[in-house]
DNA sequence: GGTGAGCGT
């Protein structure tokens, strides 16, 4: 007899992985208390019981590894979502190999985010499509899931660029989901829409942005929509800052720094670094 | 009140 496969990830860890990781699980619980911890787990809570993944690279998907993705990037989680709580949450689809939460090197605390690898891109997929916009459990906040990007590389804009509008007085309760049907509703070319939160408590800011795939339909949207009703309050519409041509951007601010750089070249020379950034 | 967004061992 072999070694029985079993479900993937349920496997014991071996023991100086297991070292490893309740020494780090003490490292962090000192570091918290030492700095107040922000945000504490609900009351109800409970760690199910399932090993973390601590392995990395080779074991889960490693066969040929195409250049298919099969890992979904997850933002907006909360420092109490561990690597356990998203195991016990997509262990329920049996395909999930792998869940990762970043943390900060020097403090220890999450990042916000964290990597969901499956058995397949298929799997990642039906993932993306179910839970993405849905609330996270034990918490009022949505999922918010994308694909991973491998290695370097924005690959984007499928079909064209984005037309953004800026949204603001938003209720408390409209989501990113809510959001996007709303505009959706009355415009086809919608991509996507999203409500921008604290990082912390999780809480909306009362703003965020709708991307269009059509100017014309954002051009309308920007009059359109301006006092209508999102959930309970009147929505207050306005341009967007572009983020995301980065091109443009860069661009201006070339174009200031020759400016400057024409004006007083031998200002720049006086000026020590080490003053500048000690400001 | 206000211009997001965060891609790793």
């Amino acid at each position: 007899m072999m070694q029985q496969p079993g479900v993937a990830g349920v496997g014991v860890p071996q023991p100086d992985q297991q070292q490893q990781y309740q020494q780090q699980q003490q490292q962090w619980m000192m570091q918290q208390q030492q700095q107040s911890q922000p945000v504490p787990p609900p009351a109800g809570w409970n760690p199910p019981p399932v090993p973390p993944p601590t392995q990395y690279g080779a074991g889960a998907g490693s066969g040929g590894v195409g250049d298919e993705i099969k890992s979904l990037w997850i933002g907006d989680l909360q420092q109490w979502m561990d690597e356990n709580y998203l195991l016990s949450i997509f262990s329920a689809t049996g395909e999930i190999a792998q869940a990762k939460v970043i943390r900060n090197k020097q403090t220890g605390y999450p990042e916000g985010y964290g990597f969901i690898e499956f058995v397949s891109r298929a799997a990642a997929e039906r993932v993306l499509q179910t839970y993405n916009g849905t609330p996270m459990p034990n918490s009022e906040q949505a999922f918010r899931l994308n694909w991973a990007t491998l290695g370097a590389g924005e690959r984007r804009q499928d079909d064209g660029p984005d037309y953004t509008v800026f949204v603001g007085d938003l209720a408390a309760d409209v989501n990113d989901y809510l959001l996007q049907e709303t505009f959706r509703n009355v415009y086809p070319s919608v991509k996507g829409a999203k409500v921008v939160t604290d990082r912390v408590t999780g809480r909306s800011k009362g703003y965020g942005f709708i991307r269009f795939a059509d100017e014309s339909e954002q051009m309308r949207a920007m009059v359109e929509m301006n006092g209508q009703y999102c959930s309970t309050r009147p929505m207050r519409i306005g341009p967007a800052a572009t983020k995301k041509p980065l091109t443009q951007q860069y661009q201006k601010g070339h174009r200031e720094a020759l400016i400057l750089g024409g004006l007083e070249l031998t200002s720049v020379e006086m000026i020590p670094l080490k003053c500048v950034a000690s400001f």
